[in-house]
DNA sequence: GTGAAAGCGCTAACAT
DNA sequence: ATGTTAGCGCTTTCAC
């Protein structure tokens, strides 16, 4: 009914000052127990632990982080979390961060353009971030174009980062090279390949180690086709892979363009893997699951998670760390999806 | 090689005193011009932006939040990225957020057991946030029993929080009985429902939706078959339930269980729609491709996000908003994995 | 083992 | 339109 009444959450926190006060000892001394340290007499760390509990203290990181130029939290920039493998990365990092003793803050941009990455940035410069962790599943952005704030610890997963910067990321090639052999050692003598976009540069690693294969097996290169990772992208080259009868085979570069390959192949009427067989990229947990199951290359995003946030974890401490690109090992997974051609 | 020489980030930030000097002005100014004011003169805020990028200047946040006592910066409290409908609406709270200028921090928890929730909190209660948004998906506790920092604005997704706390959740009831007609009005008799798991209030919700739709339609309500959400667990009971000619109809409570069901049909020689029809429930961005396109319920994460965010600020800044239950619309897709029963 | 003093970088309140 | 003063809550340094 008063307007001068004010909201329950407008009270003030109890300081340390108030502990200390209520235990009788100075906030020096709250300040010892509060981070641990181990000269505080056993009775007097009793007191003050009381005293925190009756009056509910919590620490302010803010000040806790003005003071000591600390902030235990990571800022992750990422461009979607819609994609199964950001997904799984942030999963793992996010695991891997609070194992460290670290939070972490998403920073989402929404569209891979250079301003809005150089948006992010800039809000990252007010943000409390030890050190950031940037995935770039796709994007078309020579990160020499970028400003980071200068010192800031960074470590890039799944690009092309030069030597600039820390990089983790899975073995693209190694991949996309054992499901290619796969298919040739099935028999396989006209294998398509649907890519990722053009501007996604793990999408152009795995283009070449298929090509690559290929041309190794003395086996002619078809045109590569393009799709954007969606299902729906891999229905439409599928319609039009189905209707060619000298293609046995389909690579997709990941999990979703073989599920819309498979689709259009059972349309058509062309069986899997009897007429044709189908080959992915990520091994999602539904790829076991599809019809058939799908044989596909499984990527280790956990491992990812963890190099990048030890990597990280260590820049920030300025503890030695290896430098340059990690590369996780990734290995095929074969199910029922790919066999030996008819003829 | 020498031991005495500090690594480059050790380099002290420059500060709003700095920026002031260099700028011949009190950092009074250089903070009104930081914060965008506008009783600042042309020429001076020229003189100050000037310096601020000559030397680099990045407002420190710690600094800020500890005077203002606004992080700007909401935590996220869920156990898993790794279901479809969590992962979707995290995206959408960090798109909500950023448009509101808040910062979105990840509280993971490993597993849903009551210490690991409490620790959640505990850590929580050090974190730098304005408020938090609970993402319960499936849960076994009851809120009363943890202990959140008192006057922390909380906001809760997808939960049986009673009336302590703002809930926003998909009309899960609606959803389930918009199911379960569709398959009736195509004159399905026998409708069994693999469920998810009975901690998970979503799923109780649906089961009851779903029994009564089934009551009210004068059918017999089979038992519920409760699987974990996992494209697996809805394999095992889909070859069960292929293996009983009265079934003609699944409907699975989410799109991972009903693919599984579905291969567990495939596998056995039943057609889908032919044999059994099957609705699954998230429309998730695969679902249209699986083989056949899934039939299912469309829940909208983006405005889950967006309410739970908006209410959230509104708690926050102390602004009127609505209490209580907020229901999100939801509605069926019909694709072509569901048809009349042979008869 | 404990306390007193100083100051991290910023902004609110009050001057001018 | 600009400057001065004070202090947010904590930790570091030094004294005892």
């Amino acid at each position: 009914m008063t307007t001068s009444e004010r909201p329950t959450r407008q009270r003030r926190e109890p300081s340390m000052a108030d502990v200390a006060k209520l235990a009788g000892v100075s906030s020096q001394t709250v300040s010892r127990v509060s981070n641990g340290h181990t000269n505080v007499d056993d009775a007097t760390r009793d007191r003050v632990v009381a005293a925190m509990r009756t009056i509910g203290y919590r620490p302010n990181s803010a000040a806790r982080a003005l003071r000591s130029g600390r902030f235990q939290n990571i800022g992750v920039i990422m461009f979607t979390l819609s994609t199964f493998g950001n997904m799984r990365t942030l999963d793992a990092i996010a695991t891997a961060a609070a194992a460290a003793d670290y939070s972490v803050t998403l920073i989402p941009i929404p569209d891979p353009t250079l301003g809005s990455v150089s948006g992010a940035y800039t809000k990252l410069s007010t943000q409390a971030v030890d050190g950031v962790i940037i995935i770039f599943e796709a994007h078309m952005i020579d990160h020499a174009d970028i400003a980071l704030p200068p010192g800031l610890p960074v470590v890039v997963v799944d690009s092309n980062a030069g030597d600039e910067y820390m990089v983790v990321d899975n073995d693209q090639g190694e991949g996309a090279r054992l499901a290619t052999e796969h298919l040739i050692s099935l028999g396989h003598r006209s294998i398509a390949h649907i890519a990722g976009p053009p501007s996604s540069f793990s999408a152009a690693r795995r283009v070449e180690s298929w090509q690559q294969s290929l041309e190794k097996a003395g086996l002619d290169v078809p045109e590569v086709l393009h799709g954007d990772w969606s299902a729906e992208s891999g229905y439409r080259h599928g319609l039009a892979l189905a209707a060619r009868e000298d293609v046995t085979a389909i690579f997709a570069a990941n999990d979703q363009m073989a599920l819309g390959a498979m689709r259009a192949l059972h349309e058509t009427g062309r069986r899997v893997p009897g007429d044709v067989s189908v080959v992915g990229f990520d091994d999602m947990e539904e790829s076991k699951s599809f019809w058939p199951p799908l044989t596909t290359v499984h990527q280790d995003f956990g491992e990812i998670g963890r190099r990048a946030m030890q990597t990280l974890v260590d820049e920030i401490t300025g503890a030695p760390h290896r430098t340059g690109r990690s590369l996780v090992p990734i290995r095929l997974v074969v199910r029922e999806s790919t066999a030996a051609p008819r003829s």
